[in-house]
This record gives structure tokens, C-alpha cells and sequence, in this order.
DNA sequence: CACAAACATATAGTGACTAAAAATATATGG
DNA sequence: CCATATATTTTTAGTCACTATATGTTTGTG
């Protein structure tokens, strides 16, 4: 007998849904209120009221918990590279989305999401490793773009130096508006800041490193 | 009374070296034997015939039991970048000293450790994460040499970018090495082959991203 | 040799995560 | 609507990295 794919609107799926929701809103909750490494995953399945096994069954790792269907950042960025107009650079769409993020940057309400996140996140050694983790995930999928692109061989060291170089400019610029959004920097001043960074680290980065940091 | 520094020369000193080296020789080999994940703390401790405390008392982690007093080669890099020549650029330098290293990749003895070397890091996601980790670290240093000698104000993004552009460069040039050893290249040809990448990898970094990967 | 400091060990515990089996809930064919 | 297959949850037991604490042992020093 051939198995049915799980009916959409089954009992059995939205209790799925409804279960996973529960446990990571307490999850969530708890972690705003004490911080990651002080609640216990067994905290969590009593304030979900399930069992330990259960919290696991849905979220293989604790720091998924915190992450939980996070959609990252990263992902537009590489569909920004792959759907980029032609005659854009790589580099270029990068950039274009990077800074199409910035007015979102001005919201208030973005700005507290990223002081709560950042508060959490930057105690947290397992979590600040999983973001490394992740930006590598993303860093090799991009590479694999430009390489395929490019028509580069499966093991050229260019498109992943060139990705890498990309992601590990988006990473400084995340922990430049933490470190803003924590400072108390806000709406359109942090988002202009932004811009500016951004500006200038791509444009030196187009340009090319010759230029960069020439001892006199 | 005023604590006397540890002579060199004294028994204790003595003693704790010799331990530090046992336990660590006695983990090396279960490593080699068995894989990183597949050996237990408790297992070298046995080996070693210490309690599990006392390796803990010498290795603060399971990793450092693997990397050791290892000396990273970020270091070098780093020393590059400072002491390079006036008319230099950061990373005309830190191309220069990963380029100087390529002699030594054609040594047999190398390329044997970098095999035995890359075999159990690559199937252990926490020896990969802590790789991650101390390239980040160095990243950080080298940013900060970049900001001193710029002069850029403590926050500028530039920095962090452009040093975490060369150190993906870095990475992406090992990953490259290993690779090409798995796969049993070795000798002059390995060496070459790594020169060849760096160079086309710089070239790109230093002439500007504004040309790659520009779409037809 | 006596005594203080450094060091090793035993013991007990926390917390993330896994394996396996039993219990419970849901879907489905008749 | 019921019987039964299937999915999901729980219980139980365990592994492993790592920590705290108390206690014993060794080494340097006056």
C-alpha cells in the first residue's frame, strides 16, 4: 500500500504544527528571559509540558530552539547573486541587497528584534558557533554559484575566496550594527550608518585590495 | 609572602610537562587509531593512566587534546601583514607569506601530515567548528592590525571585511591543499598546484571584485 | 624535618543528546 | 463504527563532555 502524504488540513499535521509552535514559543520565551546557556533543555519540555525526548523530536539540536525556522538573511542573498541582471557583477548584486535591506534597518521594530537576538546571542559560545556555521553553509552554496557561472573547475580556489570574502563582509557588517543597535543607535541615523559602511567596504573591495592598507 | 615563579629546571615543572606530553602522545594515537568522535575523554585518560579530571586539569577541551600547543600557521600571517616592507600592501603580504609556505607542502613529511591531519578533522563537525573558531579569532586580530595602521575609527567595517576576505582566501587555499591530498597529489606538483591557485586568487582580490562573475 | 603550596584523585553531579521499547493517539479499510 | 496499521509521545536507561568539591599526595622551602 502505497503511503498517503500527510493531509494538509489532517488532525495529525496542525497538532504537529501546533506542538512544534508550543515548544518553541516557550522555548523563546524562556530564553529572552534568562539567556541560552542558563535553560536547560529539560526547562523547556516542562514549560512546553512534554517530555524531553519529544523537544529533541522536533528540534534535533538546542540551539535550534533558538533559530527555530529562522529564514536566514543569507538565502536572499545568493537569489540576489543567482537573479541578478546581466551585466551586474556578482559582487555588485551583493552589495544591491545588502543595501535593499537598510530601510528595513529604520523600523523600530527591527531594531528590537536585533537587540534582543544580539543580547542572546553574543553570551552564547554554541549559538555565536552555529552562526559561523551557517554563514559557511551559505558561503559554499554561493561559491557553487560563481563557480558554475564562471565555469570554473569543481576545486578552483577563486569562486569560494570570492564567496568567503563576500560572507565574511556581511558578517562585519551584522556585528557593526549589533554593536550600533546595542549603543542605542536607532531609525534612520542607524540605517544611513549602514548604508555608509556598506558603501565604503564594497567599494574598496570592487577596487581591489592593491590599494588597501600600503605601509608608507 | 611573594609566590616564586616556577623554575625552570625544577622536578614539578619537569613532572608537568612530561604529563602534558603523555597525555597528550596517548591521545594523539587513539586519534589516529580511532578517529576524534569515536575516542572518549574517559578512554585517554585510561591510556594515559590519569584520572579523566587530570586530562581535563591539562586540556580545558576534548579539542585541545587534538590541536594541542599546535602553532597555527594564522600567526605567521598576521607577523607577515606587521612586519611587511614600506610600499607593501596588507595583502601583497599575506600573500607573500602563504606563497613562502608552498616549499614545504612539497615535502613528503607534510603532505603526510596534512593527510592524517585532514582525515579526522573533516568528519568531526567539532574539530571543524573549533577550526572555524580560531581562524575567526585570528581574523579579528588582523582587523585590528588593519584599523591601527589605517587609522579607521574602532568601528569602521573595512577592516573586519577586508581581513576576513584574506583569511577566507586562507582557508579556501587549505581546503583546496587537503582536497588535492585525499586525492594523493603530492610533491612539486601539489606545491605548484597551490601556487598557481594563490596567485590567481590574489590577482582577483587585488585588481577588484568589479570584474568577476560580471553577468553576460 | 615541618609546613605550605601545587597537584592528582575520587566522587558526585549537570546537561545535551541517543537508542529502544512501551504506551497512546490518529488514520483508514471494511 | 470497529479493527488494525501507522505515527507520535513517553519512559527508561545510558553515553559523554565537562564542573565542583573534598581529600589525599607530592614537591618546594625555611
Amino acid at each position: 500500500m502505497i503511503p498517503v502524504m500527510a493531509v494538509q488540513g489532517g488532525l495529525r499535521e496542525r497538532k504537529k504544527q501546533q506542538m512544534r509552535q508550543l515548544i518553541f514559543d516557550a522555548a523563546q520565551r524562556l530564553f529572552r528571559e534568562k539567556g541560552f546557556e542558563r535553560v536547560s533543555v529539560a526547562e523547556v519540555a516542562r514549560a512546553a509540558d512534554v517530555s524531553e525526548v519529544t523537544v529533541f523530536n522536533y528540534f534535533p539540536t538546542k540551539e535550534d530552539l533558538f533559530f527555530g525556522g529562522m529564514q536566514f538573511f543569507e538565502e536572499q542573498l545568493i537569489e540576489a547573486v543567482r537573479n541578478r541582471p546581466s551585466g551586474e557583477s556578482a559582487a555588485r548584486a551583493f552589495r544591491r541587497s545588502l543595501l535593499s535591506g537598510a530601510d528595513r534597518l529604520a523600523l523600530k521594530q527591527s531594531a528590537d528584534a536585533i537587540l534582543a537576538a544580539s543580547r542572546i546571542i553574543s553570551v552564547s559560545p554554541s549559538l555565536v558557533a552555529r552562526e559561523r556555521e551557517v554563514v559557511e553553509r551559505y558561503a559554499v552554496r554561493l561559491a557553487e554559484l560563481l563557480a558554475e557561472e564562471t565555469g570554473a573547475r569543481a576545486d578552483d580556489v577563486e569562486p569560494m575566496s570570492i564567496a568567503g570574502a563576500l560572507m565574511a563582509t556581511h558578517r562585519a557588517l551584522v556585528a557593526h550594527v549589533r554593536e550600533r543597535v546595542l549603543r542605542g543607535l536607532r531609525g534612520e541615523r542607524l540605517a544611513d550608518d549602514y548604508r555608509t559602511q556598506a558603501r565604503r567596504t564594497f567599494a574598496r573591495l570592487e577596487r581591489g585590495l592593491a590599494g588597501y592598507a600600503v605601509k608608507p
